[in-house]
DNA sequence: ATTTGTTAATGGTCCATCCAATTACCTAGA
DNA sequence: TCTAGGTAATTGGATGGACCATTAACAAAT
């Protein structure tokens, strides 16, 4: 029954008879239209919620996302979670494509990415606290995969370095922050000046030098 | 509320209490545990069970998923639908990732995995029907995937290749599957002798020859 | 025109049932 | 003793109704 509902709702959205961001029939209203019950129909609604599909909002209403935000980030979560996935393989997967992400970059970004790098770099030389750096970190990496065009990359690895960063909090206190801004710098130069080879070699560096710093016994290769 | 008992529920899981397979307490039990209404505690149940991380079955039970298989599925069914993700950056991501996951499994692959390899090499020639061909590309690529040793990659691209199958379905019946199956067999000849770079290689050109396929007007680069 | 108080709408929660599928148990028959 | 069949208990699925807290919309008073 939830299936189906999040199908029909699915199809509301699709039809283009809910815009981004405009607001849903109220779910006493919904449930008749469907034909169930309102508890029925808040299942529904509650997982497309949690997934960040819409919001709601007591007292005012339920709303379609404006953005598709956030949709992957509880499910990898419980992708970590039950898989035991472990850090090797989050940085690995990093590994694969980010130097990619920063080539492409270096050959798509427009002067607003490159406002948007600056930016985090800037944050992250006035960062004092290990959660601020951390900020400025994924904000650098997160204008990276936006400048890169791909949405699809750019969705997905957001929520794995939000993962990454989640367990990095505890013990960074003691990580400095000069290698990793010396990347970054070396990293937006060659997105500024459009060298993808170089922009790829310094990411992939880059995330090196962080891996090495988490892992007491980096693994080799 | 429901992102309440979802985080109680991810702790009985991340502590060991419920393992993989195994059965939750009824309903009725759990809610009166966590203090709330049965109803409030079936939507958090709902999340999980769309997700994939656990399954109902009346007159039984819950039961813990004893695979992370599906959580994906859903999540980026609704990334493509909200943000209209296209095709392009479907198979952009997967050129970004998959010659680089061959590679990896030409470094790693078991017996077991090149066994695999081949089943979905004879499944394609025996395939008649469109269906049965696209499910045996499936096939073909998850192995390459599981070959990778790289969970993450695993899971997170048998669900853009789910996507992306999906869709091809419908025009699948002018497409041949010659130029597929020639590529599968020159991967596979690449993972089986470790040779890397040439998996890495006969990889992308197979993707780009599906695209091609695929789009009227191939972009360029 | 602005503020304030009132009212209606809406999501959040709870309760009490009933239904349907499944399981577990027990009894009758071989 | 063992099997088969049926019965009762368990469990998820769904419903209807009720109440609360919050919000928004509106009207009234200044």
């Amino acid at each position: 029954m939830t299936a189906k509902l999040i199908s029909r709702i699915k199809g509301m959205i699709a039809s283009g008879e809910i815009a981004p961001g405009a607001k849903f029939p109220p779910e006493r209203e919904l449930a008749k239209e469907f034909g169930v019950n309102r508890a029925s129909l808040r299942q529904a609604l509650k997982v497309m919620e949690i997934m960040g599909v819409l919001s709601q909002r007591v007292g005012d209403g339920t709303y379609l996302s404006a953005t598709a935000e956030s949709i992957l980030n509880e499910p990898i979560d419980f992708l970590i979670l039950l898989d035991d996935l472990s850090q090797h393989e989050l940085f690995e997967t990093r590994l694969m494509v980010e130097p990619e992400l920063a080539a492409r970059a270096a050959e798509r970004a427009t002067a607003e990415d490159m406002s948007a790098l600056r930016n985090a770099i800037f944050s992250m030389e006035r960062s004092r606290t290990a959660k601020d750096r951390l900020d400025a970190d994924m904000s650098f990496h997160e204008a990276v995969f936006r400048a890169s065009g791909n949405r699809i990359c750019h969705l997905l690895f957001k929520s794995i370095h939000r993962t990454l960063l989640t367990s990095m909090t505890q013990l960074s206190d003691r990580v400095s922050m000069d290698q990793p801004l010396k990347f970054h710098r070396e990293i937006y130069s060659a997105i500024r000046e459009g060298r993808a080879q170089e922009a790829r070699q310094a990411m992939m560096e880059h995330i090196n030098d962080a891996r090495s710093l988490l892992t007491s016994t980096p693994r080799k290769r």
